[in-house]
DNA sequence: AATAAACATGTATACATTGACATGTTCTCT
DNA sequence: AGAGAACATGTCAATGTATACATGTTTATT
């Protein structure tokens, strides 16, 4: 697996980032398909460190406050681009706890099945929403070798895989209502 | 979270299970959604009739090989119930190993950029014939309160889903041959 | 001047998950 | 009669991930 690993090196190929910095990616941007908590970041760049694919420098801010800026390495740079050019296979359909749960609708009485179907949909469809706000700064698709346009498709991808994720939930709210009087 | 937990609990009020067959649901049928391996089942399975959640009695196949078939007690029922109502953030979405790398593609020439991407998709239509081939069993939506209702809708979304991503999938390969010529 | 938010880096503990190790029985096919 | 697949249950070690613990500085706001 190891993928932590190259995610961060494949940020790093773009330009050389703090650990703090990589956090926030994590916790923003990218987090449409990818995230880590500082406290897997920081060890992972250690190690990294530890196996050459990254340098560091030291920066002050202030008076003392220091913060370490990472530089990817040749043998990083190489690692990361073979493994970028890998064939994978798909990976295990992820696991979602909302289809579990109709999963084993059956057990609800149908009010509350609606009730939950309904209240998944609100907030799957806010989230739509602030990613199509995102969207809008790319009136036009970016140049295909730019970093711009791997954000662009990811984004794309997410807003596509949002709008199929309600798409799911009006038709399960359909096929509850159906015949709903008798 | 424990989600195991419950996923274990609604298989069990269905119908009695073994560690192994319900191993098997979690590898086959409900793979669309969830899963384990038998290494974190029957550890679960101890640990819930510890807590008085399920029974179990011995059978025995043949001369001597033991099977514990498990059962949900009140208790666990009523667990299960009270997780099944509970109204749930969305979760985060999902570490996706593939948009990772799509993310990174501006490293890639175009040419491996699509190779990839056609990979990806080739893999993903099997999946969804398959899928589709699943689906053939309901030639029409089954009664609201069976089980087999839950099933349903969870293949139908899973169906939705895969046919979501190879959409994308092909949005990406026409972005990405486009002018490619220049 | 005080406070809150953001910057900055780390460790530790618990839990979740994977894959291998470990052992054996029963059924089906040839 | 033998082989292989399927049945059946468990443990262990390594990895991955989340949450909390721990500590402090700098910047922006009031």
């Amino acid at each position: 697996m190891k993928s932590l690993k190259y995610a961060i090196l494949g940020l790093l190929c773009r330009h050389p980032m703090t650990g703090y910095e990589i956090a926030k990616e994590f916790n923003f941007e990218l987090a449409e398909f990818w995230y880590a908590n500082h406290s897997q970041i920081y060890p992972e760049l250690k190690q990294l460190n530890e196996e050459g694919l990254v340098n560091y420098d030291i920066e002050i801010s202030g008076e003392i406050l220091e913060s370490k800026r990472y530089t990817i390495t040749e043998k990083g740079h190489s690692d990361f681009i073979k493994w970028l050019h890998k064939d994978e296979k798909i990976q295990k359909t992820p696991k979602d706890v909302f289809r579990l749960r109709m999963y084993f609708s059956g057990n609800l009485d149908m009010e509350t099945r609606i009730h939950l179907l309904e209240n998944q949909r609100m907030q799957h469809y806010k989230r739509l929403n602030s990613l199509k706000k995102t969207f809008e700064q790319y009136p036009e698709v970016p140049p295909r070798n730019s970093d711009r346009f791997g954000d662009f498709i990811v984004l794309r991808g997410a807003i596509m895989r949002q709008e199929n994720i309600i798409a799911w939930i009006d038709e399960c709210i359909g096929y509850s209502k159906e015949d709903a009087g008798e």
